[in-house]
DNA sequence: GTTGAGCGTT
């Protein structure tokens, strides 16, 4: 699904509309909408207590801290993904820049990085 | 044992 998404930008210019009306809606906004940043975390928070504080405002369906690989503390931001948008999208609201252990949130819709795909667009040779 | 802007795989 995301997959498609990513596959359909880099052929929008040469497919028909209609191919893409059916996985992207009118924006192609670079954020995802029911997944978070959350940065400014503190080191000790981890990914249980991060989504325990975050389940309240919805169902929470993944939480992903990122860890430093070497000293395998945490690098103080992960990402905390919803159901549904509007859970996210007050899940924001009610924790961006609110204290949590110690250190102020900032909180922020997260980009879409998906590991894997080398984004590489070898030939843009619609012409010929 | 320390530090503090940020968008990813420990």
């Amino acid at each position: 699904m995301f997959l498609l998404q990513s596959i359909s930008k880099r052929f929008r210019s040469q497919l028909p509309p209609s191919v893409f009306r059916r996985f992207l809606s009118d924006t192609d906004s670079p954020a995802s909408n029911s997944k978070l940043f959350v940065a400014g975390l503190s080191w000790k928070v981890d990914e249980k207590s991060l989504k325990d504080a975050f389940s309240c405002f919805g169902e929470v369906t993944g939480v992903q801290i990122m860890y430093d690989k070497n000293s395998g503390r945490s690098r103080g931001f992960g990402f905390v993904e919803f159901v549904k948008e509007d859970e996210a999208s007050s899940a924001k609201n009610g924790m961006d820049g609110k204290a949590f252990l110690g250190r102020p949130l900032s909180i922020s819709f997260a980009v879409d990085k998906v590991r894997g795909l080398p984004l590489i667009i070898p030939r843009v040779s619609t012409s010929r």
